[in-house]
DNA sequence: ATCGACCATCGAGACCCATCGATGCGTGCG
DNA sequence: CGCACGCATCGATGGGTCTCGATGGTCGAT
């Protein structure tokens, strides 16, 4: 399972109250959602931008987050097919950064037009 | 349970990406986010935007959703939970609505200050 | 007062998720 | 070559979530 999240990695669709979404769009919305939808994945997104470079590797995380590392390894790659984080190996370390642009992508999603 | 939701219900903090969230203020932010990390409910805050008004009765989303409606009763109880929507009774229909500037408050936790 | 419409809550069932220890794989070093 | 380190995956478990039918409460109409 796991598998890749169907299209849909930029700009999805309009603002969640300025069309009715769809059940396609609104599921594609929700799993992103939910990807941040847990305290210890927002304190890894955290973790991750505020870390040295902007990226982090998994021992640079277990402790802050006080949690197991097969638990972070988990949520981390919730967070990269969420398409939040990417990965990218070098030598025996895994190191994860924020995706540019994710985030704002979400937020622009949840903007209300105008709202006179 | 389903306690009220512990302060914080306009600006928390700064975004996500500008310094290490808490534990705490991760736990009230997740809240949140998980609210809408559910594509009916995701539907639902479609359907009270859209509906005429800017609010919509619990009889004019369960057809929609196509659930059943203690279904949507919850879900609603949910989004009311998280502080995204208002109820108000009037006669015997409950009418929900967004709470104004709700969608706009995690938007901008969720956007990246410059990023340079 | 009685009935019907609307809705929230309850209890139950099926399913999903977060977390852990144990395990296996790949890499770099001695 | 062999060992140590970092990490991903596996299997199990406990708790949470979504959904429903059934129930009861409240309001308006007859």
């Amino acid at each position: 399972m796991t598998r890749a999240l169907p299209v849909l990695d930029d700009t999805c669709c309009a603002p969640i109250v300025s069309d009715v979404l769809s059940s396609d769009d609104a599921a594609v919305l929700a799993a992103k959602f939910k990807a941040i939808g847990d305290p210890t994945r927002l304190r890894l997104l955290s973790l991750v931008a505020a870390h040295d470079g902007a990226e982090a590797c998994v021992c640079d995380l277990t402790e802050p987050v006080a949690l197991s590392q097969p638990t972070v390894s988990h949520h981390l790659k919730v967070l990269v097919d969420a398409g939040l984080l990417t990965r990218s190996r070098r030598g025996t370390w895994s190191f994860y950064a924020l995706v540019p642009g994710a985030l704002d992508d979400l937020a622009d999603l949840l903007r209300t037009p105008v709202t006179a």
